[in-house]
DNA sequence: TCTTAAATGATAATGATTCTCATCTAATAT
DNA sequence: ATATTAGATGAGAATCATTATCATTTAAGA
């Protein structure tokens, strides 16, 4: 996966990209950091966001879109949207092809002026029923 | 407006609501703040913070989903969604009713497992074919 | 194995945002 | 109109996330 995108091979670029894939909720860097450190104790947190940066400029990981100051990141590459509840900040994936299909029929017939479309994501904003599982 | 919603009335206070209004950019703090020193030398940046962070709290305005490190404002009240280039953070409004009840009525119906669904907002990603005006 | 460009780690620097606290002022009661 | 007071302001310090610096190390190809 890496060297598919023509980035060298580390241990700590493995254990980065490890961690965003086994912990598939939404990061902080921070997050990765603490659960890298499990494993990796000196790791530099700095190396991290270089690293994120790296994934993020080769389209391996996104920054999920959200109103907080802090930054955080989504490995899953299948077209999702976000479900998210400002008050307590979780954040869920929401997998839906019947949305995308309709959704984009609609803005691609639609022709937006001076714009050309190149994606799109739903931020479902509300309420959750349900406790968090991590 | 102020005083609908139980807010004390002060000059800085109406200053800072006239410019977000008068710039219908989606501007950061340090936007506003140069256009507040225009004729309002002394204000501080603290007191801005202050203000907005009041302000979204009583829903007067609103924060703009981004993936930048920056907030950004909002105080355009009727539904709309966003046109966003990643290359330049220039930001547009959408407006599109048509698309706003096509999918309020998808979700509506479909009743998304351990959710309640308030509001949803699209960002439609890709790049923008004229200069910006701002 | 050698070479080299790139990656890492430690730490300093930056920039946005929040906090503190003494002073001031809008709103209400007098 | 004046006094009272809770809340707002301004200036600056403090914090937190992120970025930059730079000496050292390492992956990858020769």
């Amino acid at each position: 996966m890496l060297s598919e995108h023509g980035l060298k091979i580390t241990p700590q670029r493995i254990a980065i990209l490890d961690v965003i894939m086994a912990l598939n909720c939404h990061p902080t860097a921070d997050i990765i950091c603490d659960h890298l450190r499990i494993n990796y104790p000196h790791i530099s947190i700095g190396t991290i966001y270089k690293t994120l940066d790296a994934f993020l400029s080769k389209g391996i990981i996104k920054k999920v879109q959200s109103e907080s100051d802090t930054a955080r990141y989504d490995g899953v590459h299948e077209r999702h949207h976000h479900l998210y509840c400002a008050e307590t900040e979780r954040i869920e994936d929401y997998y839906d092809d019947g949305l995308n299909q309709m959704v984009n029929d609609y803005l691609r017939k639609k022709r937006i002026k001076n714009f050309v479309m190149e994606d799109f994501k739903i931020q479902i904003t509300g309420k959750f029923t349900d406790k968090t599982t991590n």
